[in-house]
DNA sequence: GCGCGTATCAAACGAACGTTTGAAGCATAA
DNA sequence: TTATGCTTCAAACGTTCGTTTGATACGCGC
């Protein structure tokens, strides 16, 4: 019987998600990794075959439930009678911020997020499209509805640009520091109560 | 007499910043570098004493001159009568993009910019920050007196998000590939001009 | 008890890493 | 020519990398 609340597998997981965010993919070791999950350094191989898709998988334990909660939020929303462009600006931004609220380390995976953003790696690029293809296509139906007179390539353009602030933000790669007095929460909910009114107005620019 | 184009120091930074921007720090290696460069392993220790130094010099070659030609054309823009705010955001955000247009290697610099982003290295953000930390306070002025009504936190927070856009555009990091028949110039001027009426409507929402 | 599949372990593998070394090349000045 | 200082070179340094191996430990049905 295993009376540990963690698993190997899940330990190592959680200690690559960690060294990743602080490293780099390139540059956190195997061993630094079974090292901080308490685990043996072969385990890696046992249980995940190999680095690259350990990777993998740091990223499918995060992606498939961010991915579920953007899409259920935002059809909540638009079964509503009168949906505004800041619910459904809420529905993409918000369970990305939040996660990074996340007790189990979401904070260092969002990170990771924005470094795969940096690197120009075409596997991973395809695995994030893979798991994020549809749920962009179903925002970008839901934001060309409630702007109707904004041309496709121009929605395009700037739905690219809230992504990128997105990504900015949730990384917390920015200037603005959190004040002692300010919970995580707040200032998470600061943050995206800022971009969704700054990219709402971004959006509805004619 | 040396009568090559490029001195042995110059192939290194030129191929150090192209597989930096592509592999990342850590995952680039000296012998890649070197190779690429066509020149001697043990030339990057010998110019440059070690690989991170060989990192920060790839970041000082351009930052210089970015930094000196933002500060140059928003001084221009506040010499005229009335500068809109366009102007100031334009300043900000124009020779940054023109960089991905260098003949030399500009495009591979602005995604290892954005890699430094990305990694929450220390010594590489107090590197950025002293280099870039007076140029933000001048534009923050700029903007402070262009928007007076705005609160100087919220001006913070605005310009971040300013930032973040950029960063990501400059990176290319958007699922908006350039069409073949539009030159890399114009799709720089058209990221441009889209970033800065998407800034503009952002900072002036009260 | 025994046998079997899963999991963990210490140890080692070959390869690649950043760095160092000492000799060789090659201009210029004496 | 010889001497000098800067640069380049092949080779090796010791370390760390991802991965593999074979032995050992554990849990469970028989």
């Amino acid at each position: 019987m295993n009376t540990m609340q963690f698993s190997t597998k899940e330990r190592i997981l959680g200690a690559a998600e960690m060294l990743f965010a602080q490293h780099g993919f390139a540059g956190a070791s195997l061993r630094q990794v079974t090292s901080a999950a308490n685990v043996n350094l072969a385990a890696v191989n046992y249980h995940f075959g190999s680095k690259e898709n350990l990777i993998n998988e740091v990223f499918r334990r995060r992606l498939d439930e961010l991915n579920a909660q953007r899409l259920s939020t935002l059809r909540a929303a638009q079964a509503e009678a009168n949906p505004r462009l800041e619910d459904i600006l809420a529905a993409f931004i918000k369970p990305a911020l939040a996660l990074s609220l996340d007790r189990n380390g979401g904070g260092a995976f969002v990170r990771v997020l924005a470094r795969a953003y940096a690197e120009h790696n075409e596997s991973l690029r395809k695995f994030l499209s893979d798991n994020y293809g549809h749920v962009l296509k179903e925002f970008a139906a839901a934001f060309a509805a409630l702007l109707p007179t904004l041309d496709k390539q121009e929605l395009y353009w700037r739905l690219d640009i809230v992504s990128g602030a997105l990504t900015y933000a949730m990384a917390d790669f920015g200037v603005i520091k959190r004040r002692g007095a300010v919970s995580e929460q707040a200032h998470c909910e600061l943050a995206a109560e800022h971009l969704i009114k700054f990219a709402s107005a971004g959006l509805r620019e004619r």
